[in-house]
DNA sequence: AAAAATATGTAGACCGGTCTATTCAGAAAT
DNA sequence: ATTTCTGAATAGACCGGTCTACATATTTTT
């Protein structure tokens, strides 16, 4: 794949991830993605086969991943685990607020929309999450009950996000924030 | 409106409730909601001349109220608030699995679909949730930060059925019921 | 090195099917 | 008898996906 092959490809990634974090599978129409991308049709279904799933699974492992990576930045950087999830749950305030309340958990919708299922988008989703839940405890390692408790931290934290894209404000990111100390102290 | 025209009117909104629940709002197509109803397609736009989006807006507002009453009942038979919070986690995890991991929260999948709009129904949605805010709070009053601790009560719950339906398990629901004790207690 | 051949990538018209929406004559209920 | 409710038909936008034609690299042959 030459350079330019590469650059389409991405661009792809890119706009779909965008308008699937903002409205789910369906958001994704592949007019609208070829649309956000610039690319012609032809080039999607050269450089994705397998069409919208392929696309859309392709796209929310990359996703996983990116944010897999955030978070390791961010818990590098804390002193300790409150600290830690204080600074995702602002970090994701930010960006929340900053888009528009479009940009919540490239994830969470996808997964919502295909958990009654049990196709192969269904399963990148249940992937992503469980890698982020394994990158938690092994930040939470020697503490005990540290498998239940990283479970629970990206619980909260999915579920604040959830919330503040419902109400259009960060103000649920920020009450978890001051109350999920408790939980990780 | 008589007695059977009432029937069909629930039978509308009880076959839309699940199917959005399971899918959102694209997997409510009126031709599902048709099939599983058995209501006639001009029974939809007799009872529902808004359309879908009126359908589907009142379908969320009447689980919202449905699920609140639950509440209440947990609450009333329940001797502390973490034994209120297990029973609750137990009760959806109950649930999700008896349905084959399709019923989740009713409201959650359109919350994110809608969250980037400003339509109607992303405030019905946000509706949902504030009341069901105010519940818990309700039953936490008294407590320092009932507040924050009813949003961060709420978002661990949702994050737990959001989790336990992108992997087809309840495992995460149980590991949140473990850990809930901690925040409530 | 020039020419020929092949692989890679772009471009958009086009297809059948499904979607929501709407109409309206007339059956059923009260 | 009048309101309430139904069922079938239709419309047109939109969907994901396929197709063919074309442009641009890259390699192979001479």
């Amino acid at each position: 794949m030459g350079l330019k092959g590469a650059e389409t490809r991405d661009r792809l990634l890119d706009a779909t991830q965008e308008l699937i974090e903002a409205g789910g599978y369906p958001g994704a129409g592949l007019n609208q993605v070829i649309a956000a991308s610039g690319a012609p049709r032809g080039s999607l279904y050269f450089h994705f086969p397998g069409g919208k799933d392929q696309l859309v699974g392709e796209s929310v492992r990359r996703a996983g991943r990116a944010i897999g990576g955030a978070l390791e930045d961010l818990a590098d950087s804390a002193s300790s685990a409150a600290e830690f999830a204080e600074a995702v749950l602002r970090h994701l305030g930010d960006r929340l607020e900053e888009s528009g309340w479009r940009k919540g958990c490239p994830v969470a919708t996808v997964a919502l929309e295909t958990a009654g299922t049990n196709d192969p988008l269904q399963e990148a989703c249940s992937e992503v999450y469980a890698s982020w839940e394994a990158a938690l405890r092994a930040r939470l390692a020697g503490r005990p009950d540290a498998d239940d408790l990283a479970v629970t931290v990206l619980a909260l934290v999915e579920g604040a996000l959830l919330l503040a894209r419902a109400h259009r404000s960060r103000d649920p990111l920020d009450r978890v924030a001051r109350r999920i100390g408790v939980l990780v102290g």
